[in-house]
RNA sequence: GCCUCUGUAGCUCAGUUGGUAGAGCAGCGGACUGAAAAUCCGCGUGUCGUUGGUUCAAUUCCGACCGGAGGCA
C-alpha cells in the first residue's frame, strides 16, 4: 500500500469471542462513520450457510456494504492464505472508495494473518500430498515422519508436538512440496511488514458466566430460525463440504440424522461446543498487543459503537 | 414418631482395614503461519454436612444434631 499516505492506510478491525454482537457493533458504528464491512470469519466466508454461521441478515447487508460474506462454495476449500489475498482486495478497495473499511470476525487467525502482513509463500496444501502423507502415518505412525523433519530441520523436529497430526503432517508437506523449513516459511512470511494501519478493537467479555449465557442463548435462537433444517443440508452433504462439515452449530447434530443421539443431546453439545469456542477465542486475543480491549459488560450495542467511533477518529 | 439408607470437587460418584482423598463429566490455563468454528497440550479447583467423644492422629470409629431418600405406622 505503499502508494497510500498514512490515513489512506488506516482500516478498522473489530474482533473477539463468539456471541458478543460484532456483527451489530460492526454495522452500527459503519453507520456512524459511512464504512463497509469486510468479513473476518472463516465460515461466514461459505455460500448458503446463514443460520449456523450467524452471518449478517440480507437486511443488515442492505444497510451498509459487506464484503466477502459468501463468497466461496462450501464444496471448495479455503485457507488463510486465499482470505489475506482476498481481504487485502476488500480493504484496498473500501479505501479507494474514501470509505471507512472494517473488518469484523472472531477467526484470530485470519485477521492477525491480514494484519500482520503474512506472505503465504509455502504453497496452496495439495490434496494428493496430504491424502498420501495421511496414509503413511497412518500405516508406519509419527515416528519416520519426524525423522524426515529432523533431517533437514532439527529445530523444529525437537519441538513439534508429535500428537498434532494435522501440524506434523503439514511440516512434512511443506519440506517435500517446496523443500522449505517451517522457520524459512515463518521468516519470508513476515518479509514485508505489516498491512497498512489497522486500529484493532477486540471486544472483552470479563462476565465469563454471562458471555457463556449468550452462547447458550445464541444456540436457542438458531433454533428457532431453524438451524436443524440447515444442519440438516449440510449433513447430506458432508463429503463435499470439507471444511463447512465442521462449523459449530452443524458438526454437532450429526449424531441426531445418525440416529445414535437425540436432538436433546446434541443441542447441549452444540452449546458446549459454542462455549468452548469463545474460550479459545479469549486465549487467542488475549494475547494481542497494541489493542484495545473493550470491555463489553453492561454496554449497549450504542455505547460500544460511539467508544470505537471516537477511538477510530482521535487517531485519525 | 420409629426403622433403614444417605451426605466427599460445580455435577454424578469412588475411596481411605484411622496417617487430611480420586475418576468421569463440567470448568480453568496455554499453543497456533495455507482445514483455524480446525487441531493439539497442560491443570483437581475440596472445611470429606455440623458438632462433641475416643485416639499420637478422625473424612474414616462412636454419639448428638441438621439436610435428603425410602419404608413402617
Amino acid at each position: 500500500m505503499a502508494e497510500y499516505n498514512d490515513d489512506k492506510q488506516r482500516y478498522l478491525v473489530i474482533c473477539g469471542p463468539t456471541a458478543c454482537g460484532k456483527s451489530a457493533l460492526a454495522l452500527r458504528v459503519a453507520q456512524m462513520l459511512g464504512g463497509e464491512i469486510v468479513c473476518g470469519d472463516s465460515m461466514q466466508i461459505y455460500r448458503g450457510l446463514k443460520i449456523g454461521t450467524a452471518a449478517p441478515s440480507a437486511r443488515e447487508r442492505g444497510q451498509v456494504p459487506h464484503l466477502l460474506y459468501g463468497i466461496t462454495d462450501p464444496a471448495e476449500g479455503f485457507s488463510v492464505g486465499r482470505y489475506v489475498d482476498v481481504a487485502r482486495g476488500a480493504v484496498r478497495g473500501v479505501l479507494a472508495r474514501g470509505a471507512v473499511a472494517i473488518v469484523c470476525g472472531g477467526t484470530g487467525q485470519y485477521i492477525d494473518a491480514l494484519c500482520d502482513g503474512l506472505e503465504f509463500c509455502g504453497g496452496e496444501a495439495d490434496e494428493q500430498v496430504r491424502l498420501e502423507l495421511r496414509e503413511e502415518y497412518d500405516r508406519a505412525g509419527a515416528q519416520p515422519l519426524l525423522a524426515e523433519i529432523a533431517s533437514s530441520d532439527p529445530l523444529l523436529a525437537e519441538k513439534i508436538d508429535v500428537r498434532n497430526v494435522k501440524r506434523l503432517l503439514r511440516a512434512v508437506e511443506l519440506l517435500r512440496a517446496k523443500g522449505m523449513t517451517t522457520a524459512r516459511q515463518t521468516e519470508l512470511s513476515r518479509e514485508s511488514g505489516p498491512f497498512g494501519v489497522a486500529i484493532k478493537f477486540v471486544l472483552w467479555p470479563n462476565d465469563r458466566e454471562a458471555l457463556y449465557a449468550r452462547c447458550n442463548d445464541r444456540v436457542d435462537a438458531m433454533f428457532a430460525q431453524g438451524l436443524p433444517c440447515e444442519a440438516e443440508m449440510v449433513w447430506n452433504n458432508r463429503d463435499r463440504f470439507k471444511t463447512a462439515a465442521q462449523a459449530i452449530g452443524y458438526k454437532e447434530l450429526f449424531p441426531y440424522f445418525e440416529g445414535t443421539e437425540t436432538m436433546e443431546g446434541c443441542v447441549e453439545n452444540l452449546k458446549r461446543a459454542t462455549r468452548r469456542y469463545a474460550k479459545r477465542q479469549l486465549t487467542w486475543f488475549r494475547r494481542e498487543t497494541g489493542t484495545t480491549f473493550l470491555d463489553i459488560d453492561n454496554k449497549s450495542c450504542e455505547e460500544l459503537a460511539l467508544i470505537v467511533a471516537n477511538g477510530w477518529q482521535n487517531r485519525l
